[in-house]
DNA sequence: TGGAGTGATGTAAGCGCTGTCATCGAACGT
DNA sequence: ACGTTCGATGACAGCGCTTACATCACTCCA
């Protein structure tokens, strides 16, 4: 089923067929009924694959995140997909599931796509990749990647300001030891949040800190406390790097018989819907997901637009969260 | 960047290149190297639209889910995921968001994109989309959809079968004043899941039952149970259609100062992970949505190849899983 | 009355691939 | 020495669209 049965069908031209379904304004309404109804007789679907060729633009953006799982990302891909589609843009996603391979093949997948405009929501990425990506000339906004190469728009977090609120107000409420629950793209000292985290306790002398990591899962989160707390620390509050992760902490420390906050404080991040909804509901950083899918569609759009806009960083600042996860430390640790 | 660019440079015709390309073994040695030097000289990255219309295939299936929030359906859908890329497929997404005309609007962007297969796991569907469907000659698994038509896989749970576990299970602590808390698709007594709920309660001469309903979110699940409480009705036990619904449930009665199970009892539904992390954990119903990713994955596969396959029907049972958020009807009630 | 202007439609050249068929040189058997 | 076979490659016709550009029938005004 093409356009040109459907041009037979109308007794019109291919030209024609395409000129309605684009909706140019300049067929004549007899003729446009024609085509609809020889459309709707033959139950035509356009190709897309040919139209995107055939038109040298596809009218599609990709979204790329390290983990749609967790509801702050999805947050952020339904925002985007909103935007996109009041713009007349298809989204597609791709997950990669924290792993770098499956980051390169979504890559490639999407410029073999010839999308419009590429988010990329990871937290790492091959300095190569970013090239390749540029080569194709493709408009590229990443959100948090570290340190972005190319014609691209940046947007961060300032995550050491979110995670100095955080550390300051458990300090504040007397803790000494404290933990903090990453996971694997982000441990390790040369990861800007792992920093921040450090640069956070060390302003303070008197606090001590250790860390553990897995996924931003729920069982991942889970793991991690048990790996935390193994080894005989008694940490009396536990920072965790998302919501998500605090969740499956939470659960390990009911299981151990910690009371929270009574025995231990937690906190997230992101400040999800599931932080309210969980018991008990955690204190945690508000990053504004809406705000940044819209900047990331926004930028996209612009670029897509002009021909080289200078790169740019957006950073957006936290909002501490006060809720009932966190609370004095425990008379006598 | 093009084939024939690409097929220059390295002094060869554009079918070699092709060749190469697709990973044709009658390609000699020296000649393949020749051409992924180019490749990579060039940053070459093949046009999929092109290749798609070439070669009059897409290998890409696409899934519809009315709601990829809920982790219930993020499982399955990772599960086909995993499954296609092992057979070298994309997959592609669309969310319903369960909005009639979104679904009506993600059908036919399958369509236009050739998709070599499509799961459809939303619960209701206009038939005249099904034809359409049908008659795009697309092979099409859904996951319960009350009445399908045509020729396709049809995937259901013996949701009567869970329902009756659950409402036995409660009947048995004691339980006479039940809820039901569903969301907007299923309420009404033509569907399917909500008949299966009133024929499990009438059963039981004793049991009384009321309903509420919002989408299958936290927050939903919240309002649902506001809404259900509002209006002097105090049931010992609500059931819910699934985990996320129950977890909203749970925290509009934490904040009535309903303790659970003490004074209230509540079920889930889907088992998701959710379901052991949230506090208390649920009572709820297992349904194996990694069996069901594979079944749909490998259903579509099959069809693709005959031409006509017929129609089937696979009903699931579910499974009873017994955790701590229910308990004996409080006593005097 | 004739040419310019205009609105509606047709013609046809690609877009970047795939896949069929043709071609060509080398190795082989007789 | 010559036809045969075969492995490797090239030529080229589409796939189903979009989009200049051409065309054609009118209308309008000098």
């Amino acid at each position: 089923m093409n356009l040109e049965q459907v041009a037979r069908r109308a007794k019109v031209s291919t030209a024609t067929v395409s000129r309605v379904l684009n909706n140019a304004s300049v067929v004549k309404s007899t003729t446009r009924a024609r085509v609809v109804k020889a459309i709707e007789e033959l139950k035509y679907h356009p190709n897309l694959h040919a139209r995107s060729l055939a038109g040298g633009k596809s009218r599609t953006i990709g979204v790329i995140a390290s983990n749609m799982e967790n509801p702050f990302f999805f947050d952020i891909y339904k925002t985007i997909e909103s935007d996109a589609h009041t713009r007349g843009y298809e989204v597609v996603m791709a997950n990669t599931d924290y792993r770098s391979e499956q980051l390169v093949t979504s890559v490639r997948l999407m410029i073999g796509r010839r999308v419009a405009g590429l988010a990329v929501i990871v937290s790492e990425m091959a300095p190569e990749l970013m090239d390749e990506l540029n080569d194709a000339r493709i408009p590229v906004v990443f959100y948090d990647v570290g340190t972005p190469r190319g014609n691209v728009t940046n947007i961060r977090v300032n995550y050491r300001r979110g995670i100095e609120k955080v550390v300051d107000y458990l300090h504040s409420l007397g803790h000494r030891r404290l933990g903090f629950i990453g996971h694997h793209a982000i441990l390790g000292p040369i990861n800007e949040r792992m920093k921040a985290v450090m640069d956070a306790v060390a302003r303070i002398p008197s606090l001590e800190v250790r860390t553990a990591a897995d996924a931003d899962t729920l069982e991942g989160g889970r793991q991690a406390a048990r790996q935390l707390l193994s080894n005989g620390y008694e940490p009396t509050a536990i920072i965790c790097v998302n919501d998500v992760t605090a969740v499956g902490v939470l659960r390990e420390l009911r299981e151990r018989g910690l009371r929270v906050p009574q025995d231990v404080s937690v906190t997230g991040f992101d400040n999800v819907k599931l932080s309210e909804f969980c018991y008990p509901a955690l204190t945690t950083v508000h990053i504004p997901r809406e705000q940044i899918g819209h900047i990331i569609c926004e930028s996209l759009m612009s670029k897509s637009g002009k021909s080289a806009v200078a790169e740019a960083e957006i950073v957006i600042d936290p909002e501490f969260v006060l809720r009932d996860s966190t609370g004095p430390v425990p008379p006598g640790k």
